[in-house]
RNA sequence: GCUGCCUUAGCUCAAUCGGCAGAGCAAUCGCUUCGUAAGUGAUAGGUUUCGGGUUCGACUCCCGAAGGCAGCUCCA
C-alpha cells in the first residue's frame, strides 16, 4: 500500500468521522469517550483534549502571558486558549513582536516554570474584577459578557455561562489574568523541554475582522521532549508531501507572475490528471443518470441579479465588464444557467429528477491572502451538477449524492475526513441567509433525517450553510494540516422560486422542485491538490501521468524498448522510454524520483526472449517476465483503477 | 484584504563590515554502453523580483510595488 495523509494523527480513540468541531477545528473527545456526539455538539471544553495536557498548554499561555508583560509592559493581554499540539495567546501592542522577541519570551518561559510557581485561583466580584482589569478594554470587554452570560477568555462564545456566575482569576508568579482555568496546580508539572514558541501573526479581535488586529503568538506543548520533537519532525516530513512542492517536483503545475496569482498553469502531468477525473466523473455520472451539458463562462449581470448571487457574492466575483451598456460578469458558478436549462423547456413529473452536470470552469476572486497553492485558487473547473427533484425524491436523490461521496473516498482510499451538516444560524437570517427561517428549519431536517436515517456519521455546524440552504460538506485537512471543504452536496430551497423553475405533478398542477447542487470531486484545482498529498505524489496506475518507463540498458536496447514502449501504449497504458544516454541505475533512480508505478528494464536478456525486466517504485523487483505477462498484470490494475501496482 | 516575514541561475542554497555574484542538482554538447536509486568531461545559464533613493561604490542600507510564506478573515 502507498502511504496515505494521515501523519497528522488524529485524536486517538475515536470512530472515523466522528469527532467534534469547535471553531472549525477538530477537537478530543472527552476522555473515556469513545464516540461522539453528531448533532448539536456542544461540550466542556476542558475535556477537549486530555485534561493534564489542557491544562498545561493553558498554563503555558498564562505564563507566556507574563513573560511578554515583563518585555512589554503596554501590551494587553487578551484571550489566550489551549488549541491542538499548543496553545496561543493574542496580545493589543503597539509594535508587532519579532522573532528576537520569540527567543527572549521562549527562554523567560523556561525560568518561569523552573521557578515553581503556584497558580492560585481567586473568585472575584465584578466589581472587583473590573477593578483589576481596568487598565485592559479587552479583559473589560470579557467581563461584560460574562456578567451578561456570554463567553470568557476561551473565545468560545457559544458556551454560555450562567449568567451572574462568580467570576475567577488565576495568578501565578507576577502575572494575574481572568479565567475559568483549570490550571496547573504548580509549574513544576510543566516540562520546560517540552514546549516551544513557532510563531507570530496577527488576529482579528474576537475573530472579526472589523475588530481590531492584535498579535497572536503560538506555541507548541507536550509532555515530553520526546513528544515534541516528534512533533517537529512529523510537521517536517508534512511538508516534503506538500502539494505546492510536489507539484512542480512532479511537473503537475506552475504558477505564473505574469499570467497571476491563483491562477495556475496545468502542465502535460496536470492535464493527464484532469482527465483521468473527468473520465471517472463521466462515466460514474452516465450510470448515475446525469445528463451533461455546457453553458458558457460570461453571462449578464441579470442573471446573477435574479439567483441571488450579487447580493452576497459579490465581493468574491471579477469586476464586471461592460459593453454595449450591458454588464457581463465571468461566472463564479454554474447554477443560474444551468437553471436556464431546466427551464428551457416545460417538464412532467415524470422527467424528474432531472440531473444537469457540467465540469465548468469558474471564476471567484479570493482575496490575495486566502489563496494557497491548488487548495485555493482563483480559476476552477468544478465537478458540478444540479439535480432537480420533487420533493418526495428528494431523500434518495440527496443520499444518492452521499453514495457518490463515498464511493469516490473507497476509491481513492481517503479514510480521514468529516461530514459536517452546515446549518444557518438565525442570527444571519437576511444577511448571510435567504429569510425564511422555516424553509431553514424544514430543509434542515430533511437532511438531518435522511443521514440519520442512513447511518451515515455527521456533524452539526451552525453558520456555515450556503445562502440558499443547508449543505454536507466533506472536510478535509491539507498535509500542513490547513481545513478545506473537498466536497459539497448543497440543498437549494430559493433559486428554483426566483427562477420560477416549474413541473406539473400528478395532479397537473404546477409545482416548483427542489434544487440539489453538488460537486463530489470537488474541484480539479481541489481535488487534485489533496491527491497528491494524500498519495505523496505516488499516484496509483490509473492516475499516474506516466506508468511505466522502458529502460534501455545500453543504447542497442532502445529499438525493442519503443517496440514495447509501443505496445503498452496500444493498450492504452502511458509508458515512455528513457532513451538519454544515462546508466541504467540514474534513469531508474529519475523514474523513482517521479514515482513512476513501473519500470521496465530492458537489456540484452530481456530484448531476445521478448521479455521486460519489471521494478515496481516501492523498490520491489519482479524480475523479467514476458511483456504479455506483464500487459496482463498491468493493464486490469489500470483500467479497473485498483490502488495495486 | 489585514499583521509579520521572505524574494540571488530552471530547482535548492552560498556570498565576512557596503568593495570583482558562487556551488550542487537540472539543462546543453561530448566521452562512456553499463543489470535495479546519482559514470565522466566540458559548456551555457544573472539588470541579485521590479521601480525609486542614499553612497565613490548596493545582493547587502532606506522607501514603494509585485509575488510568495505563516497566521487572521473568507472559502469549492
Amino acid at each position: 500500500m502507498e502511504p496515505r495523509s494521515d501523519e497528522r494523527p488524529l485524536p486517538q480513540d475515536v470512530g472515523r468521522a466522528f469527532y467534534i468541531f469547535r471553531r472549525g477545528q477538530p477537537v478530543c473527545p472527552p476522555a473515556g469517550r469513545s464516540v461522539v456526539i453528531v448533532q448539536g455538539a456542544r461540550m466542556a471544553k476542558q475535556h477537549d483534549m486530555p485534561e493534564d495536557l489542557f491544562r498545561v498548554r493553558h498554563s503555558l499561555a498564562h505564563i507566556m502571558a507574563e513573560a511578554v508583560l515583563e518585555r512589554y509592559p503596554d501590551a494587553r493581554p487578551t484571550i489566550g486558549p489551549p488549541v491542538e499540539n499548543g496553545f496561543y495567546y493574542d496580545f493589543a501592542v503597539g509594535q508587532p513582536f519579532t522573532p528576537e522577541d520569540l527567543d527572549a519570551f521562549e527562554a523567560r518561559m523556561k525560568q518561569i516554570v523552573k521557578g515553581n510557581y503556584e497558580f492560585k485561583r481567586r473568585e472575584v466580584s465584578e466589581a472587583e474584577a473590573r477593578r483589576i482589569f481596568a487598565a485592559n478594554p479587552y479583559k473589560i470587554e470579557l467581563i461584560d459578557g460574562l456578567a451578561s452570560g456570554a463567553g470568557d477568555d476561551m473565545g468560545d462564545e457559544e458556551e454560555a455561562q450562567p449568567a451572574g456566575q462568580a467570576i475567577s482569576i488565576y495568578s501565578q508568579d507576577t502575572f494575574t489574568d481572568l479565567c475559568r482555568g483549570p490550571h496547573v496546580a504548580s509549574t513544576k508539572e510543566i516540562n520546560p523541554d517540552a514546549f516551544k514558541l513557532t510563531s507570530t501573526s496577527g488576529a482579528y479581535w474576537r475573530g472579526d475582522e472589523h475588530n481590531a488586529m492584535l498579535q497572536r503568538i503560538y506555541g507548541v506543548a507536550f509532555r515530553t521532549r520526546r513528544e515534541l520533537d516528534e512533533y517537529l519532525q512529523r510537521v517536517e516530513e508534512a511538508k516534503k508531501r506538500d502539494h505546492r512542492k510536489l507539484g512542480r517536483d512532479l511537473d503537475i503545475f506552475v504558477f505564473d507572475d505574469e499570467v497571476g496569482p491563483g491562477l495556475p498553469l496545468w502542465l502535460p502531468n496536470g492535464g493527464i490528471l484532469i482527465e483521468e477525473l473527468e473520465r471517472l466523473a463521466k462515466e460514474v455520472e452516465l450510470r448515475a443518470g446525469y445528463d451533461r451539458v455546457r453553458t458558457p463562462n460570461l453571462t449578464k449581470e441579470d442573471l446573477f441579479l435574479k439567483s441571488g448571487h450579487l447580493p452576497y457574492y459579490a465581493e468574491s466575483m471579477y469586476p464586471p465588464m461592460e459593453l454595449e451598456g450591458v454588464k457581463y460578469y465571468v461566472k463564479p458558478m454554474n447554477c443560474p444557467m444551468h437553471h436556464k436549462i431546466f427551464a428551457a423547456k416545460q417538464h412532467s413529473y415524470r422527467d424528474l429528477p432531472m440531473r444537469l452536470a457540467e465540469y465548468g470552469t469558474c471564476y471567484r476572486y479570493e482575496k490575495s491572502g486566502e489563496l494557497f497553492g491548488l487548495m485555493r485558487v482563483r480559476s476552477m473547473q468544478m465537478n458540478d451538477a444540479h439535480i432537480y427533484c420533487a420533493e418526495d425524491q428528494f431523500e434518495q436523490e440527496f443520499m444518492g449524492v452521499i453514495g457518490l461521496y463515498l464511493e469516490y473516498f473507497k476509491l481513492f482510499g481517503i479514510e480521514k475526513y468529516v461530514m459536517r451538516l452546515s446549518t444557518h444560524s438565525p442570527k444571519g437570517l437576511g444577511r448571510k441567509y435567504i429569510d425564511n427561517e422555516a424553509l431553514w428549519l424544514k430543509t434542515e431536517e430533511m437532511v438531518r433525517s435522511a443521514m440519520t436515517k442512513h447511518q451515515v456519521p455527521f456533524v452539526e455546524v451552525p453558520d456555515e450553510a450556503a445562502f440558499y440552504g443547508p449543505k454536507i460538506d466533506v472536510q478535509i485537512w491539507s498535509v500542513i494540516g490547513r481545513e478545506f471543504t473537498l466536497a459539497t452536496n448543497q440543498v437549494d430551497f430559493a433559486q428554483p422560486g426566483r427562477f420560477n423553475l416549474t413541473f406539473i405533478n400528478r395532479e397537473g398542477k404546477e409545482e416548483t422542485p427542489l434544487c440539489i447542487h453538488r460537486a463530489p470531486l470537488s474541484t480539479h484545482e481541489r481535488m487534485i491538490g489533496f491527491l497528491i498529498e494524500h498519495y505523496a505524489g505516488a499516484f496509483p496506475v490509473w492516475l499516474a501521468p506516466v506508468q511505466a518507463m522502458v529502460i534501455p540498458i545500453a543504447d542497442r536496447h532502445v529499438a525493442y524498448a519503443n517496440q514495447v514502449a509501443g505496445r503498452l501504449r496500444a493498450e492504452g497504458m502511458r509508458a515512455s522510454v528513457d532513451d538519454s544516454t544515462e546508466r541504467m541505475q540514474n534513469k531508474i533512480r529519475k523514474a523513482q524520483g517521479q514515482k513512476i508505478p513501473y519500470m521496465l528494464v530492458i537489456g540484452d536478456k530481456e530484448r531476445d526472449a521478448g521479455a521486460v525486466a519489471v521494478r515496481l517504485r516501492t523498490g520491489e523487483d519482479l524480475k523479467a517476465m514476458p511483456l504479455e505477462q506483464f500487459i496482463a498484470r498491468a493493464v486490469p490494475i489500470m483500467k479497473s483503477r485498483a490502488p495495486d501496482l
